[in-house]
DNA sequence: AGTACTTGTCGACGCTCGACGACATGTTAT
DNA sequence: ATAACATGTCGTCGAGCGTCGACAAGTACT
C-alpha cells in the first residue's frame, strides 16, 4: 500500500502535474489524491484503479503457481499454510 | 476488476473452502466476499489486499518504463497522451 | 512588498460501504 | 424425505469514505 502511495506521488511529479490537475482528470477530489499519496489504506478500489489508469500505471494480479501446486489436494497442510497469512 | 473477481473465486475453489470460511479468515462478512466475487467495483482497497494475502495472491504495481521515458521532459505531448486515459 | 500556485489539513455533510440477520434456492448426503 | 451446507439476495443500521469549502504554510516569480 505504501508502494502505491509512493509510486503515485513519484509518477505524478514525473508528469509535472499538480494534485488538483490529477484530481480533475481522474474525477476525484484533491483531498482524496492527497490522502492516497499519504498512504491512506481505506480507499475505494475502483477509484484507485482509475487513478492508476490515468497515471499510466497498471497493477497485475500475480498468482504464484508454486503455492498452487503445493495446495493441490493437500487438505491437511492447507490450514497451516493459510494461517501464515492471518491478521497481523 | 473482473480479473480480481474471477481470480478470487477460482482461487478459493482451488483451496476448497467456502465463502463463509474465507470471510472468517479475512475478517470480513460473507456478503462482502460474495460481492467481490460478483465483481463489485466499489470495495475498499485494504480489504481487497487482505483478501488477496489470505488467498496467497499478490498484485504488483507495473510501471511501463517506455511511457516514463516518453513522458520525460515532453510537456507538450503530455496532455494528449494523458487524454487517452480519460473517463470512458 | 505582493501575487499566484501547491500542498497539508480541518469541519461540516451526504452517501454508500460493510456487518448482521434472515430467507430462498440449490446441492449433497444420509 | 430431510438434514446439512453453500450461495445469492434482501432489509436495516452504524460507521466511514469522499466532496466541498476554507484556511495556513511553503515556494517561486515580478
Amino acid at each position: 500500500m505504501r508502494d502505491v502511495a509512493a509510486t503515485v506521488r513519484g509518477r505524478r511529479k514525473d508528469l509535472g502535474i499538480s494534485q488538483a490537475d490529477l484530481a480533475a482528470r481522474v474525477g476525484v477530489s484533491r483531498a482524496w489524491i492527497n490522502a492516497v499519496e499519504a498512504g491512506k489504506p481505506s480507499v475505494e478500489f475502483d477509484l484507485v484503479l482509475r487513478l492508476l489508469d490515468h497515471l499510466g500505471l497498471r497493477l497485475d494480479l500475480a498468482k504464484p503457481e508454486n503455492l498452487g501446486d503445493v495446495f493441490k489436494g493437500r487438505s491437511v497442510d492447507l490450514d497451516s499454510v493459510l494461517d501464515e497469512y492471518r491478521d497481523q
